[in-house]
DNA sequence: AGATAAAATCTCGCACGTTT
DNA sequence: AAACGTGCGAGATTTTATCT
């Protein structure tokens, strides 16, 4: 026996202490007497501190305050190797996230909650309870035996699992974790993984089965919607801030609103999407509102369908927190880093007769698109083997030929034809009327404060973009990935321009001598190659559409009586003579064009 | 040797079919 | 309809393998 006589409790005081608390009828007027007498090392001070002492820790426990108050990081990484009395863990205790706290002061605490098991009697639990009302119910709870059971993961966090798997990659849960699901340590998500993974590896082995969370391979869709967005921020808001890129992240729900200047030229630099737009939700409609009347009756449905998990048809995490930053969502969360970035300022080289601008030249700002230009490309490269993408003679059909590069891609749900593949453009760009047929809404376009500049050297703003799923090539070679399209209320030929953006996630070699464009998926190599007789219909669609096709300088609010469709030739065409004193000398223009523009 | 990641195993709850 | 058994899915834990 070896009691001390400084303050300090030794395991063996405690022990004594709380089996003495347990035997003594602590309704009566004189136990805490009767407690000194079995303690003859402690003043009766003493041990009336260590009571409180022991009924404060059970208050902190019941308000989930402990660990604040009681343990900084050092002193609990101290416990571990130090305890005046042994803290057995806890195993399998469940893991909900709402009950974090409780679970966490269980761990530290069972000490004191096993040995307080001893003092189970009535009289103790009464007295416990008018001291702190509830709290024997939450000890005797705590200690009662472990269920294994943890809490299942929601949706939401297994989205977030996909998009730090999209990033970090396989293996690297702690990050994962940290970064991401960061409701649930990087062994929970590593336990995760496993599953998720031997899900995939043998679903096509067994038919039949019932359906899981481990079935959802895609990150978008169901975050399409604001519940669901704010589900993520409720789960952000829970624990770690949600980094974006490097520097940026989502910051606590609470913090005011950080509006439209957020720039989200890191998370693009990153990722080579598109970057966030600031957000001007006072911009006039493109297109009125009308309802989804095509395809199937869910508009999402597209999401669901169930593609093998391979890294290169993921959709880029970047596009998806960008796709939430533009929806205005992640502008309230995201704040900017506390240091900017030593990025070098130069000149922004301007191009020539090429399509420049738009979310990919780098965002809203001019800062933004100069450090975009003279930023690096891809910090972390990931060593990986890429096979040769090589054009042979024997490909050539006709090698005289002047034809522009059309294919005809998936958009969404739909087969879009007159797509013209131009790696000149900066923007991939997906003209009005082919978005409409899409039956999309205003709801799926984002205002963005950046100017296109066009071939004609002149400008359009404000711009709208919309982030559709493409699907390049043919089942089952296909490779589907997230766009970002700049929609633009012009005439065109065309329904899409395919530009660098996309290009380059393709990892696509363009040829137009071949009329063919091949692009890598899962390291091997996949082709598209070009209708050469709608690449011929385009033309002389091109060369005569009407003087208005050229970029009007504002995409507002829309014209009333709009000319018709302009993706079949104009049908009526009049010659009108460019000077009047020479006849001779005409132009063909469209029958329908008032009469002043006729001249 | 220690740290870390991956695989294997354990435990629990639920759904579903069968039996009583 | 209730009871029971079985298989599956999920999360946690333990064991094993690999790396530093």
């Amino acid at each position: 026996m070896s009691f001390s006589k400084n303050g300090d409790w030794t395991f063996l005081e405690n022990n004594t202490f709380e089996n003495a608390l347990a035997e003594l009828n602590l309704d009566g007027p004189d136990w805490l007497e009767q407690l000194t007498e079995i303690l003859p090392s402690k003043t009766i001070d003493q041990v009336r501190d260590h009571y409180i002492d022991l009924v404060m820790d059970i208050d902190l426990i019941e308000s989930g305050r402990y660990m604040e108050h009681q343990y900084t990081d050092s002193e609990k990484n101290k416990m571990d190797g130090d305890l005046e009395f042994p803290l057995p863990a806890v195993h399998g205790s469940g893991t909900s996230s709402s009950e974090a706290m409780d679970q966490t002061a269980g761990v530290v605490f069972s000490g004191y909650v096993e040995n307080m098991m001893a003092l189970d009697t009535d009289s103790e639990k009464q007295h416990l309870e008018r001291l702190v009302p509830g709290g024997t119910r939450r000890l005797l709870r705590v200690a009662e035996p472990a269920s294994r059971k943890g809490v299942n993961w929601t949706e939401e966090e297994h989205r977030l699992f996909l998009m730090g798997l999209n990033v970090y990659g396989r293996g690297d849960w702690k990050n994962i974790a940290k970064y991401f699901v960061t409701t649930r340590t990087p062994t929970q998500v590593a336990s995760h993984a496993q599953k998720y993974f031997n899900r995939m590896e043998h679903a096509r082995k067994v038919g039949k089965r019932r359906p899981s969370i481990h079935d959802i391979r895609n990150i978008t869709a169901p975050l399409r919607t604001e519940a669901q967005i704010m589900s993520i921020y409720d789960l952000v808001d829970r624990k770690k801030p949600f980094v974006v890129g490097h520097g940026y992240q989502l910051r606590p729900r609470a913090s005011p609103p950080l509006l439209s200047s957020i720039s989200a030229a890191a998370v693009e630099r990153e990722a080579g999407a598109a970057p966030a737009s600031s957000l001007d939700t006072g911009q006039p409609s493109l297109i009125p509102e009308q309802s989804n009347t095509m395809g199937t009756t869910d508009p999402t449905s597209w999401f669901y369908q169930d593609y093998d998990h391979d890294m290169e048809d993921y959709h880029d995490l970047r596009n998806q927190i960008e796709e939430l930053i533009r929806r205005g969502h992640l502008g309230r969360y995201l704040k900017e880093p506390k240091e900017a970035s030593p990025r070098p300022r130069g000149l922004v080289e301007k191009q020539i007769d090429v399509i420049t601008g738009g979310p990919v030249a780098g965002g809203s700002s001019s800062a933004v698109r100069k450090a975009y230009a003279c930023s690096m490309v891809e910090k972390r490269p990931r060593p990986e083997f890429e096979p040769e993408i090589t054009f042979g003679t024997e490909e050539v059909e006709r090698s005289h030929h002047d034809d522009t590069l059309v294919i005809s891609i998936q958009i969404a749900n739909a087969r879009v034809k007159r797509l013209m593949v131009d790696i000149m453009s900066s923007i991939d760009m997906l003209y009005l009327d082919a978005f409409k047929k899409l039956s999309l809404t205003n709801e799926d376009l984002t205002p963005m404060a950046s100017t296109l500049t066009g071939f004609m050297g002149d400008s359009i703003s404000p711009l709208r973009t919309t982030i559709l799923p493409i699907t390049i090539g043919e089942e089952p070679r296909a490779k589907i990935m997230m766009t970002t399209f700049m929609v633009v209320d012009l005439q065109s030929a065309y329904n899409v321009i395919l530009g660098c953006p996309t290009l380059n996630k393709l990892k696509a070699m363009v040829s137009t001598y071949h009329r063919a464009i091949k692009f890598l998926t899962s390291a091997k190599v996949r082709e598209s190659r070009s209708d050469p007789g709608e690449s011929r219909q385009c033309y002389p669609t091109t060369v005569t559409l009407p003087e208005k096709s050229c970029p009007r300088q504002a995409l507002g609010p829309r014209e009333e009586a709009r000319t018709p469709t302009h993706l079949e030739p104009p049908k009526q065409l009049a010659k009108v003579p460019l000077k009047r004193d020479r006849p001779d000398m005409t132009v063909k223009v469209e029958m329908t064009l008032p009469e002043a523009n006729q001249l």
